[in-house]
DNA sequence: AAAAATCTGTTGCAAATGCAACAAATTTAT
DNA sequence: ATAAATTTGTTGCATTTGCAACAGATTTTT
């Protein structure tokens, strides 16, 4: 469970006022939107874990985000011109905000301290968001899978001021994440442990060389 | 030259009455800023190109980001947990504006109207800068180079409203972009020629399937 | 507590990709 | 107008990767 965004915990007390924003609980597994309407939808996550998956003309399943805490998502941010159906599926129970986009901006006509909260927030929401994506092209642009591993690797070592650290995904997601072949993956972390230069305990790795 | 996004023209008129940012000029190949200092600096590019470049470790170079015109960069976009070295250099000459992102937000002592337009449009500058990202990761998720070229092609059909259109990139950018081998990439490139699934004259693609 | 589902780990093999190197074409600089 | 630099296009070869198919371990559900 992620504590390093705490701000959104506002939105427990206020969102029942405001009457542009909904609040939609939903279990693991369920369809939470689509892409696939234009309408400006953006969500923000409140808790739990949701996936965006596409699913290609041949039917392949792709996850292209994976979102926790505090993560927005929805059309309004992705842009229309690629022919992909695309989900976003609750990966475990979820309580998702809705709204919008260009109605949020619009004043509310309660003229309610929740909007208004909501509104000035967002650009910190979207900046943390372009953070996310920028840090995940950074690591899609490595030409090799080892590469991608290790600067991955890096990035948690260096969050976590530590060379031990515990991964966020299961390996499958992290496949995923790197967009890599799972057992290709696998191959290499074993050649990685071979080498020396890491070592894995259940979730639990050690860089042994920087 | 785009078009598209006429809404930062009013920077000419009205950044010189602001203190909190500046406007520079730069010719090509001079380099625009860093991202290693920790300091929230967000820049936008009024004209011109420039490129996000990495150098990694072995002194490997990687374009990771190219900007055009309305384009936001700048260390605070940046997760700062990367151990790499980023550079944004001019491709062309260059017009770039850049503050301190928190002084920004901060009021103007002057009050002036360019400070408050400038904050007001910050959130719709990110947000293009999201769905640009997003698209990258889109294509970066294929698997394979096919899948790249055709996503990328079939983007640049639908927003060009036309089964022809012309590359936004030189071939070696665009591998660059794709983050995949230019030859490779060439490689490719002839097979969906000779399999008659593309056309190039130049630098005008025609897509012949969909 | 048992059954079902998911995740981890491994391997052989075919296909895709990156690398290196080069020549021709095109663009930019002098 | 010529020279220099960059881009395009091609190929052979070694390496990396994805795919398919398993078995065992772990987690979740009933």
């Amino acid at each position: 469970m992620r504590t390093d965004f705490e701000f959104l915990n506002f939105f427990e007390d206020f969102y029942s006022k405001c009457s542009k924003v909904s609040k939609r609980s939903f279990s693991k597994g369920e369809l939470i939107t689509t892409y696939i309407e234009k309408r400006n939808q953006m969500c923000v996550l409140l808790s739990g874990t949701a996936n965006l998956i596409r699913y290609d003309f041949n039917g392949n399943k792709t996850i292209i985000g994976h979102f926790t805490k505090d993560d927005i998502f929805g059309e309004v941010l992705y842009p229309t011109n690629t022919n992909n159906e695309l989900f976003v599926e609750a990966k475990e129970n979820c309580e998702v905000l809705s709204f919008i986009y260009d109605n949020l901006l619009a004043k509310c006509n309660h003229k309610c301290k929740f909007h208004e909260e909501l509104t000035q927030k967002i650009p910190l929401l979207i900046m943390n968001n372009t953070i996310k994506l920028n840090t995940r092209i950074e690591l899609l642009t490595k030409k090799n899978i080892r590469d991608k591993i290790l600067t991955y690797f890096n990035i948690l070592s260096t969050k976590n001021l530590s060379k031990t650290f515990r991964l966020p995904f299961t390996l499958t997601d992290l496949a995923d994440y790197l967009s890599v072949d799972r057992s290709a993956m696998m191959r290499e972390l074993s050649h990685l442990k071979q080498e020396g230069i890491i070592e894995k305990k259940g979730n639990k790795i050690t860089l042994r060389i920087s």
